[in-house]
DNA sequence: TTGTAGGCGTTATCAC
DNA sequence: GTGATAACGCCTACAA
């Protein structure tokens, strides 16, 4: 690979010189500009990043950590994300953490390491504390999650009243067997959905049955096993709160394999506001998050606080249910 | 940020001394190692892996490039990348071109100038030629997706072979008018799949009516948009077959909403196998393409790239079509 | 307008 | 076993 001395030596200038060039920082003749063009384009030479920035001390870049990149949520607010750096002249990029703690852990250090200008991370898997350690004073702000210490910035919804208005919605129809289908509950997401299930419930004096919710990790097949089993174990149930369209989705199939049709038998909710609930059969009533202004927000807010500018600790954005033929009045 | 100076000084050794208990090589003897352990931790000193990099003229790194997303496909391949990344050490990390030639480009030069040691692009929209001039001499393998003139090593499936064999099982089952549902014909995918379902309909003798293809983005809205042209335009039409899982998904919403009955009006088949097809109402019959493999295999040949190694320049890999319910016999 | 030189934080090669 | 020291490729005072 050719170097900027390379440069320097074929265009016959100092490497000062090229450097000048490179960033087009006035102070260089018109015609030495021109000879230096020339020898970059001949000799094919790319400035070395890893100099630059040990040199520069930043790198405008960021880093995005996801918790599964097979989600399509997290895609849309990674476009967020990208859409917001791209205006900064920032470069985002990815990294998976296939939900695993020890991943998670892995890559913040690594990211410090690399010396990003910062972080945003779309799981709080890793321990509190052990997260604020690990990034020590490297700018970072959680998104669609949060640190319950409430030690890093971050955006989201109203999980819970979210939550509760979807069980509420269940509730104005007439349901009162109504299953919940949970993520994993050391997911601080989760726990506040299933809370707004339970609020829900309570504020209608239906007496909670613990049997109704069952614990899935958000993949379709989870949502089908867990589904079929609420369904077994509870064949009372008429309706079910997903806490995320990938679970809703696949606790429908499982609602068909037993004859259940939707929503006649059995009334489904999800949460989310994926773009495949708009074509499943039938389309899936949901929360809509704002996934999109989710990520741009986080961006913001990272940016601010690269740029050493107070940040607001919390931000929570508008969600809101969206009916669609999932769900009905209860027979 | 502290340094390795600091450390040096905190422990009241030499900087050099400090890197090889950081690289446990050896000679240092268990006291000083362990003097300069304590004083790395009380620092809470990270080695800076710019500078590291720059000195070892590697970074045991490599990225990914993705096309979009939001498409589960690549998530799936990316995890085989991944798996096979950390067996051998190395760190994996993602882009996203959102399906942008120009965005690829950026990142492409982005990518040489971070000194990664490798690229794997599950993309290939840049022009040809643009891409081997990019990297020039850096390790990079292209899966899923090929260039033309066969410069760069690639992993993938015999598309042309499948798409043949998916629209071959629709001619057997005794439809004769069959739609394709294809994706921009700007890439080489989605011409060679095209180039199956042409095939497969000559060799039925079946005269080919290009109206009956249509070109869409692979997107569900597109896929919906589409489908309903197709079948609105020419309503003769039987059964489709879509150049991917997502059209494929979008259209059958269209054909449902037009009182189609799938698969007994209308077969569908798709092309890719993304888990949602089994969870859809009725389950998709589809191609299978060896996802996780493809990325797994991508991952090794980048390995031999970069260690000199000889390499397939074409690794075909098996695929297969699944038959589920959304085809059936034309009545 | 241009060149010289020092340093960003490491690691590797020498000596001792 | 340990410590100077040079170098990785670049940028930026400072001089000229």
């Amino acid at each position: 690979m050719a170097t900027i001395k390379d440069v320097a030596r074929h265009a016959g200038v100092s490497s000062a010189t090229v450097s000048r060039v490179l960033m087009n920082q006035g102070n260089v003749s018109a015609k030495t500009a021109a000879a230096v063009q020339k020898s970059i384009a001949q000799l094919g030479y790319h400035p070395n990043a890893l100099a630059r920035q040990l040199r520069r001390q930043h790198t405008q870049t960021i880093y995005v950590i996801i918790p599964s990149i097979d989600n399509t949520f997290f895609s849309e607010v990674y476009r967020g994300i990208e859409s917001e750096a791209l205006v900064h002249h920032y470069q985002a990029f990815l990294v998976n953490t296939n939900n695993d703690k020890n991943q998670e852990n892995l890559f913040l250090s690594a990211l410090v390491q690399k010396q990003t200008d910062g972080i945003i991370s779309l799981s709080a898997a890793a321990a509190t504390g052990v997260i604020e350690r690990q990034v020590a004073g490297l700018p970072m702000v959680i998104a669609c999650q949060y640190l319950e210490d409430g030690s890093l910035p971050n955006v989201a919804i109203d999980n819970i009243a979210a939550a509760k208005e979807a069980v509420t919605h269940l509730l104005d129809l007439g349901h009162r067997n109504i299953g919940c289908l949970s993520g994993p509950a050391t997911n601080v997401l989760y726990r506040d959905r299933l809370t707004g299930y339970l609020r829900a419930l309570a504020e209608h004096d239906i007496p909670v049955n613990m049997g109704y919710v069952s614990y899935g990790n958000s993949t379709l097949q989870s949502g089908y096993d867990r589904g079929l089993e609420l369904l077994l174990g509870h064949p009372e149930i008429t309706a079910v709160f997903a806490a995320g369209d990938v679970m809703a989705i696949g606790s429908m199939k499982a609602a068909r394999r037993l004859g259940r049709r939707i929503p006649q038998d059995y009334a489904v909710v999800g949460f989310d506001d994926l773009d495949i609930t708009r074509f499943c059969d039938p389309p899936l009533t949901t929360i809509h998050q704002p996934m999109f202004e989710i990520g741009k927000y986080s961006m913001q807010t990272l940016l601010d606080l690269i740029e050493g500018k107070p940040t607001q600790n919390q931000r929570l954005l508008e969600y809101r249910l969206i009916v669609r033929e999932s769900t009905v009045e209860h027979a």
